[in-house]
DNA sequence: TTGTAAGCGTTATCAG
DNA sequence: CTGATAACGCTTACAA
């Protein structure tokens, strides 16, 4: 038996589906009398009102698609975490979509939200491919992106991002002040804006400290731990830094773990910093130093300018806007010396 | 402008928009030549068939509903993972609900996903109460729970989850074989099922060796860091343990943390096993021993079981099912001595 | 204050 | 092979 509709309810109520219609809606129209008797046949019988056939004739569905590369990774889900809180607290629902990366898959993903008419997408840590987005923007809703990779062009995308050339700078600003001169930095395939701006941040504060910036301690890394391990070693030649930055939190504690396998103590042959604040980071030995990056609050604004947008009648007129969020130093072992802080 | 339907294909291609609805979905029922006109007129026009509309009608949306406590729980992401990969080799979509564990928002979760229509409803590691539950039933399709906490009746809803006795039995076992006789088990609250299985399985064990099982050696947790840390001192006293069996592995990260300020070496003074294998047990150190739940399995196979129960006709007529998977025994330096196991 | 009718974008039935 | 027409469950003019 398929549920109860407001006909069903008419029915039992002897009057009109659209009297059903006026008196769920709280309509003043309807004498109070039958508005309290049709509201509580519709409790009683377990009405539940069709948001399909609402959202056919309201034309808003109050849905936001949400599309993640996977949801295991627990900075995403964490992001997605805000999201769907914001979204809750609006009255709006979330359709999560995995791309797994797959140029493919993004593709799919993004029609598939596309036909359930969802109201606007929000895209966290992409890599938008100018051919992907493309086929973002035939959708016709606001987009959000979170983190994107990518220089992106596109009027009709919106974004928020942390500041990675801040970050950067308060990361080595921070080492600099422990008393290094001699800093490296674990790189990521550079064609990540990211990564080009945590660099910046970094050789911004050498320059304020006067010292000089060397290519060789700059070292390459892939954003996960085996890239931080494998760094180790390429580090470790000749004249070796004393602290390292790493690009992110990943790739700092592979490092951990090969210092610890080469016998390094940390931080008193090597202070290491890295960059996000995943949960890991609180748990490795040494409990590593890290830049935060306010996970939950960027899927909470990416979530506030998606219903901003929404709300306009046409989002392309909206200012291209573009909110960048400050990380926070966050402290521990890794970079402390035993006696704690030298500055 | 609204995106284009049926009828603006129709228009466009002078037919009557049933003839466009059978050209896009294939029918053999429409002249070749036509069909292949109107298909490539709906691709020029950027058509995207309308799931609301065509779900009123085909009585299913492919869409299912799924109920977390917090997506920011990396076990629970992972799961969540799993059922969503397999939805989508399904076609179908998944409608992501944050409970926070208030039981106002379980029911509210519930109400929305009834008004959105999903076909199915999958909820992850809840407890889910008498009045939840009443509430889950009268949405009128498949529930599937994954590693329901309480005991459950109702005999509409179907269950994935671990087998606890089983683990527990595992880890005491391997504790055992490593030549330990003393062996603490810090619990949970004891109303949730899953402890009293795996405290069980970790009694069966004992049995099992000859060993008496003591009360005293039983301790009180949380399930949280901070129960591990506060078990500690209450288990090193008198006759203290060698070896420590966790209800999970967060309450043995925290019995770790707490051991190390304590100046107890693991597993030298102490070995510990935990229960879950989340990423941070491998990453801790020493790494935990702990007994691996497959999280992006149970996803799966719980999203299988919701495809097969939207499958039939009449779900309350398949016979009560309940899958149960076992859990692996993951060997880390948390248990073994500084030699290699004793066994 | 209430009822009638049209329409949202589909699919499906039934004639032609 | 194709076109009317009804139906899915709802909201909303327009009438009464």
């Amino acid at each position: 038996m398929s549920p109860v509709s407001i006909k069903d309810i008419a029915k039992a109520a002897d009057v009109s589906h659209s009297t059903v219609s006026r008196a769920l809606s709280n309509s003043p129209l309807v004498k109070a009398e039958t508005k309290a008797r049709i509201q509580r046949l519709a409790r009683e019988m377990g009405y539940s009102p069709d948001a399909r056939a609402r959202s056919l004739v309201m034309g808003r569905t109050r849905t936001v698609g949400v599309v993640v590369t996977t949801i295991a990774d627990p900075f995403i889900a964490q992001v997605v975490q805000g999201i769907e809180s914001t979204a809750h607290d609006h009255g709006y629902t979330v359709l999560l979509c995995s791309s797994s990366a797959e140029p493919e898959r993004e593709i799919a993903a993004v029609e598939m939200l596309r036909s359930k008419r969802v109201d606007g997408v929000i895209v966290t840590s992409s890599r938008v491919g100018a051919l992907y987005l493309a086929h973002l923007e035939r959708i016709g809703v606001p987009v959000v992106l979170i983190n994107n990779h990518s220089e992106h062009g596109g009027r009709y995308t919106y974004s928020v991002g942390v500041d990675n050339q801040h970050g950067g700078h308060l990361a080595t600003t921070h080492l600099i002040r422990l008393g290094h001169r001699r800093i490296a930095y674990v790189s990521r395939p550079s064609d990540y804006r990211s990564n080009q701006e945590r660099m910046a941040g970094y050789r911004q504060a050498l320059a304020e400290a006067g010292i000089p910036f060397e290519s060789a301690l700059v070292v390459p890394g892939t954003g996960r731990a085996g890239g931080g391990e494998r760094a180790l070693p390429v580090l470790m030649v000749d004249e070796p830094p004393t602290a390292v930055f790493c690009y992110n939190d990943m790739t700092a504690i592979g490092l951990l773990r090969a210092a610890r396998e080469a016998g390094l103590s940390v931080p008193q042959d090597l202070a290491v910093v890295g960059f996000d604040d995943i949960l890991l980071a609180s748990y490795v030995c040494p409990p590593l130093t890290t830049i935060a990056q306010p996970k939950a609050r960027m899927g909470q604004q990416a979530m506030q300018m998606a219903l901003a947008l929404m709300a306009t009648e046409d989002p392309a007129a909206e200012e291209f806007s573009n909110i960048v969020l400050k990380g926070k130093l966050v402290v521990r072992e890794s970079s402390k010396t035993r006696d704690g802080m030298r500055s």
